[in-house]
DNA sequence: TTAAAAACCTAACACTAGTTAGAAAATCAA
DNA sequence: TTGATTTTCTAACTAGTGTTAGGTTTTTAA
């Protein structure tokens, strides 16, 4: 009775998308309505039976890149068995959340730099998601700790920090047709988890020790490109 | 005889720092120049006097936020013994990053922010500075790899972006008052150079080791606190 | 086919943007 | 104190902003 939203919903998902795009390239103050418009090939005043005011358009782009975000890491860790290591925990979030802003890259990016210029409410709001997941992410690694899994003198509120922010730094420099996410996702998991140092450790300087003598795959198997 | 630039020079620093911390918080279209000017005890008009456009403005904010950086980790560098070891190099770059960009605050965040909204060839002048300071990065990097320091299976380019991205993030939450620059570099590097996990690996998903059991410090020296 | 509902467009509104020309004030050399 | 130079201000211009009211077109339901 109360569904028969069909051309509007779609309307509404083009200016959306147009949205993302344009504050993506522009900012706040820099996108007008009027290229949002030209982007979903509509009148600028058209924009106004979808979205009630620009700060509804950016409210919701900003909602749903960290939404989907959230759903994809969700449901990514939900489908490991119970019994998953942290090591395993991490991976699978780091890749999960890789995959999650590169498939939604104009919403990630177009936050990423709008998220400070936006009006102090819509920003409020949103950052109750992030810190949302903020405290997901802080779990898993908390959980490894308490397991033994993780070195204990490591603040684990500012490793968070740390890899939240490399990872959402890769929108700015993927390029479909470069590296592939699993790829990306490995190596940075490598860092993160396992460090850039040799097993060996590095406690002398050294001569040059041939590099090729080294365990290449430690401890996870490490499959080598895709 | 070509050097009385007095008064002129103040000013011309102080809409500046004004425009750096606009730019931060409105965005480049966001930002006016009645607002910059506000900021530096001037009217719109007077800025023109010293900068001859808004985009002469954001070009200098740029480039003097980069700038900032690659001399205060050069300098870091140099200051090393010429036998110091690809650890202690990367530690090092990543104090004297942290330190820079925390002290430029309000560049680096304008940079961070504004760079994707900037006209092309701003942000492609200004994207051959920060090419270089990569390059330098990258250096770093690979030769610890040579010297058998750092694993040979980590791809370098990827570890690079994943670090200059997350320690660029940090004056997104960096608050004076909380952790010391120290803290952060020192667990930064930590997460970097040794990895998240203990020494012993994590091979079966053994019950909670009590953690208070391992060695708290294993190759640098890790100061605790301060 | 027809009339109502949904989707879109047009034209305008009050306001603010970057920039400039020329006048006024502040500073400096003599 | 002068007069010249440097620095700042005032007032204005054109262009473009988000938003809206009311009219047109398209779609839908009968």
């Amino acid at each position: 009775m109360t569904k028969k939203l069909a051309k509007s919903a779609i309307s509404q998902k083009r200016v959306l998308d147009a949205a993302a795009k344009i504050f993506r390239d522009n900012g706040y103050a820099g996108t007008t309505m009027r290229m949002i418009a030209d982007e979903a090939d509509l009148k600028a005043g058209s924009i106004y039976y979808h979205y009630e005011s620009k700060d509804e358009l950016i409210s919701a782009v900003l909602d749903l890149g960290i939404h989907a975000v959230i759903e994809t890491v969700k449901a990514a860790l939900d489908a490991l068995p119970s019994d998953a290591s942290g090591r395993q925990r991490v991976e699978t979030a780091i890749r999960a959340h890789l995959s999650a802003i590169i498939d939604n890259g104009d919403y990630t990016l177009a936050t990423r730099r709008v998220f400070g210029q936006v009006p102090k409410p819509i920003r409020e709001k949103n950052q109750r998601l992030r810190s949302s997941y903020a405290t997901m992410w802080q779990g898993i690694l908390m959980d490894a700790q308490k397991r033994g899994e993780f070195r204990s003198d490591t603040d684990l509120s500012l490793a968070r920090l740390f890899i939240l922010g490399a990872l959402n730094w890769t929108v700015e420099w993927f390029k479909p047709g470069g590296r592939s996410i699993d790829e990306v996702a490995r190596t940075f998991s490598g860092v993160v988890i396992d460090g850039l140092v040799t097993d060996s450790g590095m406690m002398t300087t050294t001569k040059a020790q041939p590099p090729s003598k080294q365990k290449a795959a430690p401890r996870t198997p490490r499959i080598r490109a895709l």
